[in-house]
RNA sequence: CGGGAGGUAGUUCAGCCCGGUAGAACACCUGGUUUGGGACCAGGGGGUCGCAGGUUCGAAUCCUGUCCUCCCGACCA
């Protein structure tokens, strides 16, 4: 099998799905824009889905699990909603098969089991969990109500791309309620903030907050709150959302709560997520052309130590003193994994977890144990050091924090040179198409010319930065005056 | 959903134009030699050629339909 990865500056998108693929994350299934995720993908998935759901915790959440179908006439209560997911969706209209009487062997769809309403495979849960917290909340004592699930989803998008964009993907999504509008809205940038520490701390991935303009906001949202991240070829990734839903559920749904003064209120709603999307992100924003390169703090084992031996009297000799070293690393809470297979020579290994983007690699032989030293090899930079083995773990452990703050602020630098403010329509052209990453400018905040910048360049605006500056300035497009910049980009 | 390319062994692909017994490399299995950056020798196993029709004495190859994948576009809280 072909080992060899597309390079990065010739192929972006072939480079991608190598990565990917020989990474041993995912692999193309045989259902219509659905994957596999392998074992050492969903590995990644669960570190990262244990971090999250501990700050999740952390913040005063708890988790819940709702049905995967939605009745059709749930899904229209909420208009806004409706009408921006009807698209792409799943719909299940029988729940009967039968053996096709002229064609024996093969099944159909049974006619005579037609559902009364279609059930709708969920695109997101806002309509089922909305119903259910009808009866969930009567009084200002039953709120907040501060519930999340870990869920797939079912999108039916046309154009599909691994962990990016997927008919089925996994995330969470968190749904609350709330006694007041101040009390959602802080909610919302609560978890907005809780994604951003995730991504910056965990994910090793710099991102901006920020909130989205009319025209991207979540359908039946008031105010969308994002993350968006800069890749390796100059896209943005909109990397997790954060709604503030206003009273529009709960108005759709006749979700209401008694107040201490006795009077009938709607409550006030908040939904957040992120999915196997950021998956995506870290594969884009870390690799290089040997492969893959994970964060330390998430990464399915963060070492793997790899012998090499000639012969099986050193094989023992090795064998045993990985065993101590292993002990060493494990009770310094470092995950390891020891790749003792016959089959593989090391060259074979040092490769093949290069690609699979292993934060650190540990090379033992005889002439290692005679010195007292390790060979160690890092990821990022692929450097090799000798180390002792007095004192390993904690020199690995210091090497494992090295590694992840060298690709955050390697990350951090590369995005901090593509944020480029331009204040003509040529030099905001000229950039986008050259130098790609996000362009700072001036707009009249209308819809109008946001869809007008969109056709010409196919930029959109990612976001309005949390905390922008003021700055009064004429938009790049109609000319009109603008109070702020906001953030273009060529996007995911 | 439009345009393009594809689907043949576990993987990557050749064979198709011009129909005639199913191929290579890598992977896998056995034995041996090896092991500090993708080892070598010898032997071996493995494929209803995506699926369904059609043409033909005969179809991986020609025709029609269909499903799936990739790339570009449209779409994408």
């Amino acid at each position: 099998m072909s080992k060899e990865i597309t390079s990065r500056s010739e192929d972006y998108a072939q480079w991608y799905n190598d990565l990917v693929l020989k990474g041993g994350l995912a692999d193309y299934s045989a259902v219509r824009g659905c994957m596999v995720i392998k074992p050492y993908g969903y590995t990644l998935w669960e570190n990262m889905q244990d971090a999250l759901d501990k700050m999740f915790k952390d913040t005063g959440h708890v988790n819940a699990y709702f049905p995967l179908f939605v009745p059709r006439s749930f899904l229209e209560k909420e208009e806004g909603h409706a009408e921006g997911f009807a698209k792409e969706c799943a719909v299940v209209t029988h729940y009967r098969l039968k053996v096709n009487p002229d064609k024996k062997g093969t099944l159909m769809v049974d006619p005579d089991s037609k559902l009364e309403e279609e059930l709708i495979v969920r695109p997101t849960s806002e309509a089922v969990i909305w119903n259910t917290y009808k009866d969930w909340i009567q009084s200002y004592r039953d709120l907040p109500l501060l519930i999340n699930q870990w869920a797939n989803v079912v999108r039916w998008e046309m154009r599909t791309r691994l962990f990016l964009r997927t008919a089925e993907f996994l995330w969470q999504e968190g749904h609350t309620a709330h006694a007041t509008s101040d009390e959602a809205i802080a909610e919302a940038e609560q978890m907005l903030g809780v994604y951003a520490e995730f991504a910056e701390n965990w994910m090793a991935l710099p991102v901006i907050k920020g909130v989205k303009t009319p025209n991207e906001r979540f359908a039946g949202a008031v105010e969308t709150y994002c993350i968006e991240a800069l890749m390796q070829d100059g896209k943005a990734l909109q990397a997790g959302t954060s709604h503030f839903l206003g009273q529009n559920f709960a108005k759709a749904f006749d979700v209401k709560f008694l107040n201490k003064e006795n009077k009938q209120e709607h409550v006030w709603a908040t939904s957040w997520g992120v999915s196997t999307r950021l998956i995506g992100a870290l594969v884009m924003a870390h690799s290089d052309d040997s492969g893959l390169i994970l964060p330390p703090k998430i990464a399915p084992f963060q070492v793997v130590i790899v012998p090499i031996s000639k012969g099986d009297e050193q094989k023992v000799l090795i064998d045993a003193k990985v065993k101590t070293i292993m002990e060493q690393l494990k009770a310094a809470g470092i995950t390891v994994k020891y790749d003792n297979n016959d089959n593989a020579r090391p060259g074979w290994k040092f490769a093949e977890y290069e690609l699979k983007g292993v934060p650190v690699r540990i090379a033992i032989g005889a002439r290692d144990i005679e010195n007292n030293v390790a060979e160690v090899a890092r990821r990022d930079t692929k450097e090799k050091m000798s180390m002792g083995f007095d004192g390993l773990a904690v020199q690995v452990k210091k090497l494992l924090d090295d590694i992840q703050q060298n690709l955050y602020n390697k990350a951090r630098t590369y995005r901090d040179a593509h944020i480029t403010p331009a204040n003509t329509w040529d030099e905001f052209k000229k950039l986008l198409e050259e130098k790609g990453g996000f362009v700072s400018a001036h707009w009249d905040g209308t819809s109008e010319t946001e869809d007008k910048i969109k056709e010409e360049t196919k930029a959109t605006i990612r976001c309005i930065p949390l905390n922008n500056a003021r700055e009064d300035g004429k938009c790049i497009y109609s000319g009109k005056p603008s109070k702020e910049r906001v953030l273009f980009a060529l996007a995911y």
